[in-house]
DNA sequence: GTCTATAATTTGATAGAC
DNA sequence: GTCTATCAAATTATAGAC
């Protein structure tokens, strides 16, 4: 993966994939250090805080890059409800092409974290937080009421992060088409309320 | 935890319990064992395949529990739009209870071991189908039309897990509100469609 | 900022007596 | 089946020269 940027850049990046991938606890940060191509010592030169610091930024970029690859496979808001479907087919295949490795790049460590490294859970709050309103915004443009639009984001990320388990755990990508159908109708009904 | 049993059970409990609530590469196989008030050398005379075996009986044994407190929690089908309420909401109790810190109790695992270990994966996976299959037939009591049951069951664990990971990361239980909301909905539209 | 070397601890696992 | 002792490896982290 040839990286480019500083080596505190490239800590970071790295740190987002191979966390992402295998969990907090499941990497060590010499994994990291040398997927970065970066001078073992700059880890601690750039993080004072050690792996838990870098942790948190980690979790930081991968939200914000999935946030990125997300948005942009929604498109524009015109048909929300078809955007769904098309949003959760195109997970299924990519949790699929990579051999059901990568799915959500952090929930892995949301879960190992959560209660036992504060700066980690804060990180990943912010993450989902981050998603669940960009969502929502994108919902309330496409026309669902705005008393229903973080209710209904909650409900649309909950059934992909549950998919994603399943699918994961399945190697198969049932789940994620169950959960596509549900969020698509999930949104159809929004819409009818109005 | 005053455990009974064999060395051996005691174990498979102490392993349910704790991977559970700390991911099985952020636990060590001494802390099951000092938990399990067993022998250390009882670990590797009952699971020669050491902490993966052990890992992989874990997360059946925790399966297993989880669904029985579900099913119980659930009751009988006469309305499963409206135990479907009361479920997500004692979830909710739950987590909250805890301290946020138990949720599912093979999430954690599930994501961390997919990758890398076959037998616990396909241990995840057994305990994920039967939850899907018992729930689908609670279900189908309930008056969901057999071609659905699947599905809805999916959709709906799937709300589950993905709230779990929000409200760990969140300390707040909106999610499992939210995500209890949309479960109950997806019922009440099967229902309808009969 | 980066280098080399290593400290300090923890990890999973084993040996051999009983 | 259990005991004690211990191994070998991996882990996070630091020291001190450059």
């Amino acid at each position: 993966m040839g990286r480019t940027g500083t080596s505190r850049e490239r800590l970071v990046e790295a740190g987002a994939e191979i966390f992402g991938r295998q969990g907090f606890h499941g990497t060590g940060v010499k994994q990291i250090v040398t997927a970065a191509d970066a001078p073992f010592a700059s880890l601690y030169h750039f993080f004072p805080g050690g792996k838990e610091e870098l942790g948190a930024e980690s979790i930081r970029r991968a939200g914000a890059h999935y946030a990125a690859t997300v948005t942009a496979k929604l498109g524009a808001p015109d048909d929300i409800a078809a955007a769904t479907e098309r949003a959760f087919a195109g997970a299924a295949e990519s949790v699929r092409d990579s051999g059901f490795e990568d799915a959500c790049p952090i929930a892995t460590v949301a879960l190992e974290i959560s209660s036992t490294s504060e700066t980690m859970r804060l990180a990943c709050d912010d993450v989902f937080e981050g998603w669940i309103t960009g969502l929502a915004l994108w919902l309330a443009a496409g026309g669902v009421p705005e008393d229903r639009t973080r209710g209904l984001a909650i409900q649309w990320l909950a059934l992909l992060e549950g998919a994603f388990i399943f699918c994961r755990a399945s190697r198969r990508t049932e789940a994620l088409d169950s959960a596509g159908a549900a969020a698509a109708a999930l949104v159809r009904a929004a819409l009818a309320e109005d």
